[in-house]
DNA sequence: TATGAATGAGCCTTCATTCAT
DNA sequence: CATGAATGAAGGCTCATTCAT
C-alpha cells in the first residue's frame, strides 16, 4: 500500500471523541520524542514508553511511525497556514500590519508547537524525498508564498523597501525557523516581542541608511 | 565501548598520505550521503556502496560510524574556528570590518562545506546530548561568542547599535545556519555577497530608523 | 485452548436461522479467501473487511480461526461423504455404474464447492499433523476407501481390470483434486461431462491394449 | 525494490563455491520446511534451527524469505525445463518415445526435488498473484506447452488418439502433480515404473475400446 | 448481541560491528 | 591491508484473540 494511513476513527460520537483525544496524545508525546532524539532515532518502544500503551496498541491510533511524523506537520502547518491565509486577505490590514500581524501568529504558534516545529524543521530529509510527503511540501510553499506575497505588495505600495526581497524573505524563514532551539518557555522574551523584532529587523533593513 | 577512536595512521610517510587521501573520500562521502538521507537512517552497507569498500575495509578508515559523525564536524568546525579567532583578533580590522570579514569567511566555508554543514544542524540532537561530543559543543559555543565579542565591541564603541544584542545574535544565527537549504552551487549570488547583505541586514537593523 | 469450539447457536428458533444464516455467509466468505490467499496468509482483519463484521462479531460466529477452516472441510466433506456411501451400498448399479455415478456426484461438489476443495488440498499440512483434525483425516479416508472399494468389486467382478488398481486410484484422485485449479463456472465442460471422461481413462486403460 | 535479489555472491572463485554450497543448503532445508509446514506457516526462525545459522547469518544467503521460495521454484523448474526442451526436439523419438522419455524424466525429477515440488503445488497463490512470479509461472506454462505439443504431434501423426486432448493434458497434470503427496523414497514403485503406468493410462485411453 | 480498544507474542528484516582468513 | 561471513540485538509492524462496555 502506498500511502501510510491513519486506522479508522470509531463510528460513534462519544468514542470518537476519546479517540481522538487519545491520538492526540500520542501524536504530542512522539513530536516531543522525534524533538529530542529524532525521528529515525526514536523507536516505537521509546514511544509505548512515553505513551503507557503496548506496541498494538498504538498501533489502533497512529497506522504507521511515518503516520505520526505526517500528522506531527499537519498539526503544525493547517492551523497556521488556515491563519496566514486569513492574515493575507485582511483588507483592513496595510501590508506592513499583514506582516506583523503574520509574525505574531507564527512565532506564537511556534511557542505552542516548539516540538512539532523543531521536527518539521529536523525532518527535512524525511519530508523532501518521498512523494507521499508532497502535500506537506506544498503547504510549506504556500506559506513561503504567502509572505512574499507580503513582502512584495510592501514593496509595490513603497511601505517597504528591500535591497534583495528573496534573499529578505530567505533570512527571515531562517531566523524564524531557528527560534525553536533557543526558545524557552518562561524565557526572557515573549513570542510576540520576538516576532515584533523580527518584524523591525526585516523593514529597517530596506529604510534609507542614515536618512 | 564509549570513546570511539579511529583506527591509527600508518606509519610511513607515503603510506600515510595515502591512507589519509582514503580516509578524506570516506569523511566527504558520509557527509554527502548524512546530508541527505540523516545520519540515523545511513547504514554502514549505504557507506560501503557510495564508496566501493567493503565492511571491513571501511572500518580500516572510520573507527566506528559515530566517529565518521565527529569527524565531519572536526573538519566543519576546526578551519572555521581558527579563521574566526584571526580575525577577532586583528588589529587592524574596526568591529564592523571583522564582522564583515567573517561573515564572508563563514559564507564561504559554508558555501565549499555544504554537506558538513547541513549534517551539523540536522544531527543537533546527536551532539546536544552525548558526553563524547562535549568538545563539538564547545567549538560552537566558542564561535558564537567570537561572534558575540565582535557585536558588543561593535555596541560599546558606538560603531553598531542593537536593541537587543542577544536577539540580533540569534537571529544571524538562524539566517546564516538555514543558508546550506537553498544554497545552490552556481546561484543568483556569491557567498561574499550574501554575507555582505546579512551584514547590512543587522547593521541598519541598528541604525535609529528615519534620523 | 486445545479443541477449537463454537459458540454455542441461540435457542430460540428464530434467532437461531439467522446466526446459522450469518454462520454460513462467514464460512463461505472465507472459503473464497482462503483458497485465493491461503489459510496462514488470510487474516482476521481480511475476514472483518470481507464479512462487514467487527473483530469482536466475527467470534460470535467462529469460536476461532482453526474452527473455520475446520467448517470449510465439514461443509465440503460431509455431504459428499454421505452421497458416496449412498452409491456404493446401491444394489441397482453395477461397479461401472457406481463409478460413473460418484465421479458426477463428486466433480458437481467440487463445482459448488471449488473454493471449499482448493482449500482442502492447499491445506493438507494443517490437517495432517494437529490431533484435532483426526476426523477430517478419517473423513478423507473413508472416502478414498469407498473409492477403492468400487475399484476392487469392478476388478473381482471382471468387469474392470487395472494393470495396479493402487496406482490408479492415486491417478484419479490426483486428476480430480486438481480440476479445482482450471475448472471455471461456464467453461467447456460440464462436471458431469469431466466426471464421464476421467471414468473412461480409467475404465479404457484396463481393457486389454488392441485385443 | 521491486525484485527481492539474492545478496551478491564473493567474487574469489574458492570462496564463491563455498557461498553456493551453504546456500544450497539453505535452500534444501527452506525446501524441507515450506513442504511440511507451508511457506506463510514457516518462520525465518524455523529456518535459523534447521540450517543452525542466525538470523542475521541466513540473510547472508537468502535476500529475503520470498527470494527463498524463488530460488525453490527455480531450482525444480529450470533443470526440469531444459530436460524437458531437449527431449522434445528429439529427432530421433517418436512422439510416443517423447512422451515416455519426458513422462520418466519428470518423475525422476518429482523423486528428486519432491520437497521442491510440494512447495511448488502448495503454494501456488503466491505463484499466481504478484508480478515478481511472472518468470516461474512462464516456465510451468512453457512446460505445459512442451507436454501439449507431444501429444497434439503424436494426435496428428495418427499414433496417438484422445477423445478430448485439453482435458487429458489437465488429467496428466493432475496426476503427476498429486505424486509427490503419496510417493515414499523406497516405495513399492521406481519413478520409472510409474511413469510408464500413467503413459499407458494416457495412451490406451485413447485407443478404441475393445478394438 | 455487538463493539472496538487492547494485548503481547511473534513476524521478517536490518543494523553496526567483529574477526578468521 | 582487505575480505566477507557471521553475530544477535533491535527495528517496525501484524497477529489472533479477549473483554469491558
Amino acid at each position: 500500500m502506498w500511502m501510510a494511513s491513519s486506522p479508522p476513527a470509531p463510528e460513534r460520537p462519544a468514542l470518537r471523541a476519546r479517540y481522538e483525544g487519545r491520538r492526540q496524545e500520542v501524536v504530542a508525546a512522539a513530536a516531543k520524542l522525534f524533538a529530542e532524539n529524532g525521528y529515525a532515532a526514536t523507536s516505537i518502544a521509546d514511544l509505548t514508553t512515553a505513551t503507557g500503551l503496548t506496541a498494538g496498541g498504538l498501533y489502533h491510533y497512529i497506522g504507521s511511525k511515518e503516520a505520526l511524523l505526517l500528522a506531527i506537520c499537519d498539526d503544525l502547518l493547517d492551523p497556521l497556514l488556515a491563519h496566514a491565509r486569513e492574515i493575507a486577505a485582511s483588507d483592513e490590514l496595510s501590508p506592513k500590519g499583514q506582516l506583523r500581524a503574520l509574525l505574531r501568529a507564527w512565532l506564537s504558534h511556534i511557542e505552542s508547537h516548539r516540538d512539532h516545529m523543531l521536527v518539521f524543521s529536523q525532518e527535512r530529509q524525511v519530508i523532501e524525498r518521498e512523494p507521499q510527503w508532497r502535500a506537506v511540501r506544498r503547504a510549506r510553499k504556500d506559506f513561503e508564498q504567502i509572505l512574499d506575497g507580503i513582502l512584495r505588495r510592501g514593496e509595490e505600495s513603497g511601505a517597504m523597501a528591500f535591497e534583495d526581497r528573496g534573499l529578505t524573505l530567505l533570512a527571515l524563514l531562517g531566523m524564524v525557523n531557528y527560534t525553536p532551539q533557543w526558545l524557552r518557555p518562561r524565557g526572557r522574551l515573549s513570542a510576540e516581542q520576538i516576532a515584533d523584532r523580527y518584524c523591525d529587523l526585516i523593514l529597517r533593513a530596506g529604510a534609507p541608511l542614515g536618512a
